[in-house]
DNA sequence: ATTACAAGTGTAATCGTTTTCATAAACTGA
DNA sequence: TCAGTTTATGAAAACGATTACACTTGTAAT
């Protein structure tokens, strides 16, 4: 590759003046600069970035680390969405680190990102006690977190309102009449369950209706573990007539098990799901469920960086996004009118 | 942040040692070497990437450049996932530009990534007549192509058997007695679409079933688009009796329709997809679906990819996987015994 | 005692930029 | 005509690492 020095041998002037026929900064004449500039096309020459950033101390990368635990889970797919087409029209690109909800590879990405000199991270933690992200922060890396949280809100941060989706969920199907509902939850090393959980604990006990510790299963956030434990609610002694599902794909295994036995939604077994997917409506009957944006979540996250980079001394922002419940026909249509 | 300076001054040793103690490059004796050590882990030092890689030209960044048109198509989703685990393994990450279909926006992530130096590119090109591909392996960049390939077949590819896939698909649907079979492509400027158009062409000619033109109905490959051509397509004075959907986002879109005209799968028209996913087999009732593995392809362009590193003037590979019919009740069970 | 060699270390050049400072030439105004 | 200013340019220092080369010791061989 040319460099400045071969471009400035053939334009006989300076490399100082060509890097400032590039960078237009300081005087030069117009015709030494047309020169210079034909020569640049001529040899095809690009500067060098790397040297840019030695010199320019200052001088980032264009990328954004994105890490996040579950590629696989389309939810994060909107996230990753939300973030790129934000961060695209300010000229960044966004790197991404899938950890498969491993601690250790999670740190490696961020260290990997790190030595790419990332101008910022948007991470999903494995914990909210991670240390190297601690470490970042300290060391004046931008960081915001979304879906889960540090445990000292040392970070921006873009959360959805897991427990009142889940309340609502939950409540939904109580106000058609169904007393005997079970949820799956996904893995209970994420807050994002326990949260879940939480909210549907709620609403059972604002209606009076005891908590049956046999109808709260989890295990992990696959669909996988939704087909599993699907067939252990409906083997039950006492089947519940309502499933909520912790996320979309636990949905996905539920789905696969009750077609399986051949019991019908709604009349059989009722079914509501955190996330709303594109095959939501595509299901036969078209699912009820809990609408978190992973979308929006993306892109509040990157506004809040793209400020942090700016502002690196601003107030420190956490955001709660609101769910929304979209309901359609998966869950029947006995009204009732408690509550 | 610390530099080498700082550790060499704290140490009271030359920049030179503290480099060779870092490298293990030359004799260092041992008591200086502790003591440069205790320096580095006190201080927190980390070589400068950006430093080294000015003064070993050669030494790329752990990162490989993923350039995909849409990762909103989970078949993508698939591709990267296969990437990221193979590459991974070898300490790399992987750098996602999303171009939605833009070739301007393509290039300018071919751009970004070469100046952040990736070790390679894996690309699903917007055209097989890519400039900016051509140039990049003209300067030495590695690249493979994914899903589509170049015209001049002048970098390892690894494709689908989009026209067989098709042809049993369409197959299928005859053998169990379907005679008006309409196709859903998805955009004409993607040379897989015309893949399978042919391969459907190619089956009906098969069997001597004329090629209806107006059952060959395609927009782009989005699922608002399904929706709209399976509403033209069922108010059309002579509807198909079966469909099939050119990808998973066009048959999500065909679902709709068909469950809001009330019609019945397979009874009143049959429904075969291009891309198996996650969802098929919760649909109800399950989808015949052709599966292409996004995995598979993605791994299969990282290996490549990774051996043209290690041997840049290797022949140059074309791989093509095979497509796999997945019969589930989609399609009805009439059987008969043609072909 | 002298030479030869190895071990341990430091000096300085280098990678490709940007930028400060110096300087020569050209212009200005009395 | 000459001081003062502007314009156009170049030389050289930095950024932080690696590394070829030179140098000082100490030790072994003669």
């Amino acid at each position: 590759m040319a460099n400045l020095k071969d471009v400035a041998k053939k334009a006989e002037v300076s490399i100082a003046t060509v890097s400032r026929v590039i960078n237009k900064t300081g005087k030069v004449d117009t015709t030494t600069e047309y020169r210079v500039n034909s020569v640049i096309k001529e040899l095809n020459y690009k500067p060098s970035t790397v040297a840019q950033r030695l010199r320019n101390q200052n001088n980032k990368s264009r990328l954004i680390g994105l890490i996040l635990p579950d590629i696989q889970n389309p939810f994060y797919v909107d996230v990753i969405q939300g973030v790129e087409e934000l961060v695209w029209k300010e000229g960044y690109a966004v790197v991404i680190g899938n950890f498969s909800q491993d601690e250790k590879k999670e740190q490696l990405y961020l260290d990997i990102f790190q030595s790419e000199s990332v101008v910022g991270f948007i991470v999903a933690p494995a914990s909210g006690t991670d240390k190297k992200v601690k470490e970042l922060i300290k060391t004046g890396s931008r960081v915001v977190c979304v879906d889960r949280g540090m445990n000292d809100d040392s970070t921006d941060v873009v959360l959805m309102d897991n427990e009142k989706g889940a309340f609502e969920a939950v409540n939904h199907l109580i106000k058609l009449g169904h007393r005997k509902i079970a949820i799956i939850a996904g893995s209970k090393n994420i807050p994002t369950t326990n949260q879940r959980i939480q909210g549907y604990k709620n609403a059972l006990e604002c209606h009076n209706i005891p908590v049956v510790d046999d109808y709260i299963v989890s295990k992990d956030s696959t669909q996988k573990s939704g087909v599993k434990l699907t067939e252990y609610l409906l083997k039950s002694p006492d089947p519940p007539t309502a499933i909520f599902t912790g996320n979309n794909l636990i949905t996905l295994g539920a789905l696969e098990t009750i077609h399986k036995s051949g019991l019908k939604i709604p009349d059989d077994v009722a079914l509501i799901g955190f996330d709303d997917m594109p095959w939501s409506y595509a299901l036969n009957p078209p699912l009820t469920a809990v609408r978190q944006s992973g979308f929006e979540i993306g892109q509040r996250a990157a506004e809040l960086l793209l400020q942090r980079i700016q502002k690196p001394d601003g107030a420190i922002a956490k955001l709660i996004l609101k769910t929304q419940l979209i309901i359609r026909q998966s869950c029947g249509a006995k009204q009732s009118n408690l509550c």
